[in-house]
DNA sequence: TTCGAATATGACAACGTTATCTCATCGAGC
DNA sequence: GCTCGATGAGATAACGTTGTCATATTCGAA
């Protein structure tokens, strides 16, 4: 017993080949008639068209590309299993390629992906958002492209994204109104843009609050535990130590946890920490983070979404971001 | 222009269609002259051959399917990063299709999964690798499966696995070793199978070191953070409380850790903790975790490498584990 | 020298769909 | 009653590869 194909199904429900593949690809132009006696052969004989005989008859491949080249295994596990769940509902079928932004292959390896499997679209993350050689490979190609939080050439793809300056100010202006004055801030890698932008949020929320920038209390992280705990050890040897720490990631606020409790510094009653993207992570340290939750399954259900509901239309979505407040953060003890 | 297809490869090359199929699929009988010269075409023109193509006409569709049904991030994460590695030598692309065990469709999404992509191989993470009705299934169809530490029917298919029994009575004789007789044990889903092979390890490193097994000092766990809370709560409440605890997961005992905290109970010198898998967590959480290192990338590449060297053979593969000491662990405190 | 096997290349059908074109039917408007 | 557009269905040609078979050449052994 092989596998059925449209043929059988066209024998079996007694019409042509061409009307079962209208009826498969919901075409206009069937009767109820057919179309009932369709489905029911396709039942009966269980049949699943060929994606391979689809893509090369067809112009569409029923498939997207997500590429990435992100470390952390949490923004992946979700941004996956969002743009998976919009692709399942529409019977596409995502193909997940990771690169190396730093490898002089990286626009080969792009389009011969693209040729190889003639993708309809392509999701793309930071810091590949932001690669200009790819991006111009992907205009050539004519491909649609969704990017999630792009730093560069805004308008040039449709995109998803968070606020990240306003997320900044949101956590920024929480701890303000705890009481703190003196706030570190740990920034994220360079690559990647949100990381400016969650700086400038900062720096907003202390000069709404009157609070002078301090430059000394800027440490320059990149997202990693251990720049969160070489942050908090440089911070905490000042001589005017901050009494809150904000990492603009939450690898970086576990670090900075980590390095608090070596040094017996308690936390939040002598110092608050707050991180910035809610992983998993956030509710698995001690004591558990006050950080800002980034919707990254939304975010990948959303590229999705643009993707195939637009094609090559430009569109772009902002989804929300939410401050949560956990046992990390408490007012300054005077 | 519109992609290059293997005709203007052959014209340009100046031979014949088949000649550059041959030399494509490194077929035998190709003169180095020929080689060369298709070579030559095939850069030059940037040629990459449809999949789509090369699927219909051949057998084969030089693609594999990694299903799983595991919230871990981070096994699902370097699981993807294995296998995708080993894929990626070969020329072959990796789908990865995430189900639900109790799902009723299971079945029929697998088998949908495997007649529209026509793959070549299966790769399943428990605990999908334990589901009979999807093994059937499989065997049914008579395409090539490789289990991830499988549970069930051993010898019925390819499998990778580490030694869960004796990583488990490893860890628990270190803790012996360290001098504590009273040690605590959380186990895992009763879902996975390594749960059990866990908790024979705990039971043996006992029993050889002359120690009474205590259910009492046995926790029923789900591999979950709230399990490790849950546990250490329970068992810490005891008339006579353990002085270590074994987790059979890290994000448990990332639970215990907290719990800890939370109690005032010292870690490692009141109570040392053990956790199992090495996860990122391990290290990110204070004190880091002294845990087993699980090589969950080099398991999703030795399973992609049995499908792709063996195909239907059946052949199994054992990967080492290794007790990784951190600061979670120490001598009890008389 | 001759024959068979190994080597090297090509012509052409086949794979399972979708696209394009053709044809038939049915109502509505003149 | 006739024409025209909308609707419904099928025949047939792609799509870009690999599989199969045919054919030519080369090499080693009898």
């Amino acid at each position: 017993m092989t596998r059925a194909t449209i043929k059988d199904v066209s024998r079996v429900a007694g019409v042509s080949i061409k009307t079962v593949s209208r009826v498969l690809n919901k075409e206009r132009y069937v009767s109820d008639d057919m179309r009932q006696k369709v489905e029911e052969a396709v039942a009966r004989l269980n049949y699943h068209p060929s994606q391979a005989a689809r893509t090369l008859a067809g112009k569409r491949s029923f498939q997207i590309g997500l590429i990435h080249d992100n470390p952390s295994p949490y923004y992946i596990f979700n941004m996956q299993a969002g743009v998976g769940q919009r692709c399942r509902e529409a019977d596409f079928r995502m193909i997940v390629q990771p690169c190396d932004i730093n490898s002089p292959g990286l626009v080969d390896d792009i389009g011969a992906l693209i040729d190889q499997a003639q993708l309809d679209g392509i999701i793309m993350t930071p810091p590949v958002t932001d690669v200009g050689t790819a991006l111009a490979e992907l205009f050539r190609r004519k491909i649609p492209v969704v990017r999630v939080q792009p730093g560069t050439d805004l308008t040039a793809t449709s995109a998803v994204y968070i606020d990240n300056v306003q997320a900044a100010d949101d956590m920024t202006a929480y701890l303000i109104s705890l009481g703190h004055r003196r706030i570190g801030f740990v920034t994220g890698h360079g690559n990647y843009f949100a990381s400016g932008q969650r700086l400038t949020g900062y720096r907003q929320a202390l000069q709404r609050a009157g609070i002078g920038f301090d430059a000394a209390l800027v440490f320059p992280g990149q997202f990693d535990f251990q720049s969160g705990t070489a942050a908090a050890e440089a911070l905490l040897a000042l001589d005017q130590p901050p009494t809150a720490i904000f990492a603009s990631s939450d690898d970086m606020a576990a670090g900075v946890l980590a390095a608090a409790h070596r040094l017996g510094v308690a936390v939040p009653d002598q110092l608050s920490v707050a991180g910035f993207d809610d992983t998993d992570l956030a509710q698995v340290v001690w004591p558990s983070l006050t950080t800002i939750h980034q919707p990254i399954r939304d975010l990948g259900y959303a590229a999705a979404d643009l993707l195939l509901e637009f094609g090559e239309t430009i569109e772009r979505r902002q989804l929300p971001h939410k401050l949560v407040v956990r046992g990390s953060t408490a007012a300054p003890k005077s």
